[in-house]
DNA sequence: GAACGGCTTGACCGCCCGGTCAAGTAGTGG
DNA sequence: CCACTACTTGACCGGGCGGTCAAGCCGTTC
């Protein structure tokens, strides 16, 4: 495994841990729900209307509840896609985790965290797409530099733990990762733009070529 | 050269032409100065602080004129973008045929326009970054399609040329130079993103890899 | 059944946005 | 100097947006 196990994200920072942060809500079953299909409905109609020309309004008429509801779960639409990006980076990872944790070969783990992300991405289309709109404004961007930090981190791990197992050549584990990484996203991308489905031949392609670099 | 020279951009299309239109305005020297410093403008904040987020009082009074100037060059902010949108791909094919034209060898000329397509990305990263948004909503997409349709039918005809004088082997020109610009897209989105500079190198690999991936 | 806290409602608010327009000013051709 | 048109101004507008809140509902707990 690639990190301790649960869904911490990162074991020490810098400073401070998480600057602000109104006290989370304690939810129960009922609220967890409808919190769920808030970000579902949202990150729907966001990917298909853009996130701007979605009101706040029309997601609450879209799911037939009063305004307030939302800002009872989200404390502004703003908070909102934070949280659909925030909570899809750990859905992905998740994925992944429970891909990898069939196998001891960090190679192989490599392999299969490849795959569980390529497969991620072709069933997450409309999150793909609504990343895309993420990269173009500041306060979103900063959410996904974090995000691809940490996933290029898990992956260096695995690269290096490949590295001491002379399974992969010395090197700069970090730059490899990197360059796995910017292999999946571009693909990923074309999930979210284009309509092919995922093949297998193209996700055995994908994990090839990635492999295959980072093997020499 | 691939088209029929100036910026004529499909000979002809399907039923009628452009469907409405407002007379284009008619326009001083003075007037297409005014223009184009919106133009500009609009596109260095567009793409540093997003699109919806600028307002058009901000690209007025950044430039310090009062708001009616806009609307006297502009129909609306939408149209603005598109515009933009319009007058980049316009000058890229504009830096792609004047890199080619000293060329007759088919090859050599889709070479060039790689290379001058990488170019213009390097040198032009906040449009890049705009057109990043723009693929998330439909009006703006849509004219990116029509954009995609087009270069990659200039890229076809010099496909088919090659093909035609025997430097590349027959087959599915269309595909050849979908994927050519699946590169150059892709290659592009790193200037827009990332902070890495144009080397030769990279350059040089990328048309490689391209024209490798033609000539088999 | 009272009391409590999670949850819900929707009228309401202030703001600011895209867009308009009546009134000019500046350049230019006669 | 006039007339004409290209251009400029900025107060103004209607509307929709994100966000608030007083009030009420509902399920649990004791």
């Amino acid at each position: 495994m690639s990190t301790t196990d649960g869904d911490s994200e990162t074991s020490k920072g810098g400073g401070k841990n998480d600057a602000s942060a109104p006290p989370p809500r304690q939810l129960t079953a009922r609220g967890r729900d409808r919190r769920k299909k808030l970000l579902d409905f949202a990150t729907q109609r966001f990917s298909e209307n853009g996130f701007h020309p979605t009101s706040v309004s029309d997601i609450v008429d879209g799911i037939g509840v009063g305004k307030g509801v939302f800002y009872w779960y989200f404390p502004s639409k703003d908070d909102l896609l934070l949280e659909i990006l925030r909570e899809s980076l750990l859905d992905l990872r998740r994925s992944q985790r429970a891909q990898m944790k069939v196998y001891d070969d960090p190679l192989r783990q490599l392999e299969e965290g490849i795959r569980a992300s390529l497969q991620w991405s072709a069933s997450h289309p409309d999150v793909l797409r609504l990343v895309m709109f993420a990269w173009t404004e500041e306060p979103f961007a900063k959410s996904l530099r974090r995000g691809r930090r940490i996933m290029i981190q898990d992956t260096a791990k695995l690269v290096s733990a490949a590295m001491e197992d002379g399974l992969i050549k010395p090197g700069d584990a970090t730059m490899l990762s990197t360059a796995i990484r910017g292999v999946t996203d571009e693909l990923g991308r074309q999930y979210a733009v284009g309509d092919n489905p995922l093949s297998a031949e193209v996700l055995d392609n994908a994990v090839r070529f990635c492999l295959y670099g980072v093997t020499g």
